[in-house]
DNA sequence: CAGTTTTCATGAAACGTTTCATGAATTCAT
DNA sequence: ATGAATTCATGAAACGTTTCATGAAAACTG
């Protein structure tokens, strides 16, 4: 059993086994081949210790069974729960994953796509940052969270229900002024109708809000001067924060804190994302959670649909509130 | 440019430039190739919009400049780390990573090695459970924290010193009566001597200790008895608490918490593994902290080194404590 | 049992690259 | 200006697989 220079090939086996090479192909490949033969074969097989090589598949079929996924990193842990989901979909399907960490470089993000494309991978699904990237149109794509054109489809979750749903859900947990928090640059992307949605359910709910959404990049203090500046009193002028996502919501709550301001008796909050921590049950705080398995189950499920002009463009998934200590229910 | 079915080759490229096959090839493999001839065929290169095709190339040479990298998950902040490292370490020396999550389910890991070598990959760095597996001797093996024999390389941190440094700690920071709390089923693997090292200090300094490493899938209930039965009068009989990894030293503090036992009042708690949380510079509690940085960059270079036969079989990197608020400094 | 259809093993071509021996053209030394 | 040494483009073979046309044998039909 050898991998190396000069391993066992279907030549090789279909001497050994006095079949032709075309047989010993059939039977690799389980494709209906007379019993005798069959037997034959395996048992040649398994004397040489027979490895099958993909790269020679690869360059016959031009198809490889790998998928790359272009992602910032794995250390959001949202991130790397969207990692393990699709992974978990693609091995169900007999596909690996080649994966391509961009740390948010919009560089990077070309040149994976290229290497991707010289790699011959299958499908390429990719959660990006830059808002001009240009898509090849000769494999298959799909983005997360982000709508390029009816052409790419987009999985993304509901995020314009989920801002409406925990602008609701923090009125209905007696909340009356509220605040949106959020950072990030990318103000097209579909995780920025998460706002649209607060705002709109502020209007209809008829309170007062607050919203502060800064740049990428931006000091954090900024969040802190925000929340200094609501303060009189030695009381915030809202009752119920919405911030973008579980991590900065950790932040907001770090600052609340230290402020001497009590979560969730001063003031509620919920998050985005539904992150946990460590495997637990438990999220980290009261949270709209992302449909993460859901949402990978449709980008892989796409990108393999080998007609993808028969796909929706973009694939909006639902969300659902999750207590999780920083509201009162 | 396109990539599909009758995407241009070399042969496309040579004939569009008027040269010969073998001249592009080395044209795009930034061989020596004369000044004029070299244009004609970036000229050619660009009209045409030719993308190589890896394919070719790793049917050609049986190499894909792709290392397979096995581990449970990403979803412990401590794999995700090593991910993250490894990939920048692949990158930097223009590898790609395939990535294979195992569950830690022992039959994956068996599948995925045989998988990697069907898809030639040019090295595997593995993170397993089980300690009978066979590893392949035909491809640059590299293991985490497992080692099998001299001849499979294993990088791992110095688990032996963090055991002893984090007794020493909690010793030099007042406690003299200390608790070791662990939990996972591989007794032969390196992460295991991380008790031996506390045992040893705990001997060394002459203060007496409590043990208590539970296999794998036992329920966490059984730590809480563990503490219950360590309570009289309200107090627990020791003062410091070493906990094999961080995410069960988040777990055992929750319950500390929950029985009214104040981190780090009343029991000072160091963990092992240094993980962060959502980025953030502080880790979690205070812990000693494998150099994640640095056993990427071993694997990397270890699994990259072609001469296997001199690279040392155990490479032992050093730990570090941090603080992290559940101790006194 | 003759004629027709079906099954299925065979052998060769093709996928896109790298690499090697060949020989033409150039450079250099004398 | 001649011969030797060097440079470097060329064309073809090889890597291991899939797939297709070919034809022989087996299975049916009436």
């Amino acid at each position: 059993m050898q991998t190396g220079k000069n391993a066992p090939t279907m030549a090789d086996v279909a001497r050994e086994a006095g079949v032709a090479l075309g047989t010993v192909s059939k039977v690799v490949n389980g494709l209906s081949v007379g019993e005798a033969y069959k037997e034959k074969v395996e048992k040649a097989i398994e004397r040489l210790g027979y490895q099958y090589n993909s790269s020679g598949r690869a360059l016959r079929t031009d198809r490889t069974n790998i998928i790359a996924l272009i992602i910032p990193n794995t250390i959001n842990p949202y991130f790397a729960l969207l990692v393990h989901h699709i992974n978990i979909a693609l091995e169900k399907r007999n596909y690996r994953m080649l994966l391509c960490f961009t740390e948010y470089d919009r560089n990077r993000e070309v040149e994976f796509i290229q290497m991707a494309r010289q790699n011959r991978v299958d499908g390429i699904i990719a959660l990006t940052y830059n808002p001009d990237l240009t898509i090849p149109e000769d494999v298959p794509f799909v983005t997360i969270d982000r709508f390029f054109s009816v052409s790419v489809p987009c999985v993304a979750a509901d995020n314009f229900g989920g801002g409406w749903l925990a602008a609701n859900k923090l009125y209905e947990l007696g909340c009356r002024h509220l605040a949106f928090m959020r950072i990030g640059s990318v103000l097209t992307n579909e995780p920025s109708k998460r706002k649209e949605g607060f705002v709109s359910a502020c209007v209809e709910l008829g309170i007062p809000f607050e919203v502060i959404a800064l740049d990428d990049g931006t000091p954090l203090s900024r969040f802190q001067d925000f929340l200094t500046g609501h303060i009189h009193g030695g009381k915030l002028d809202f009752d119920g924060i919405f911030v973008g996502t579980d991590t900065l919501a950790w932040q907001v709550i770090t600052m609340l804190r230290q402020m001497g301001i009590n979560v969730p008796e001063d003031v509620q909050l919920i998050g985005f994302d539904g992150i946990r921590m460590f495997g637990d049950l438990n999220p980290v705080v009261s949270t709209i959670a992302q449909p993460v398995q859901e949402i990978a189950e449709a980008c892989v499920s796409t990108v393999l649909s080998k007609h993808l002009s028969n796909v929706p463009s973009l694939i909006c998934l639902p969300v659902k509130y999750i207590f999780g200590g920083t509201t009162k229910a």
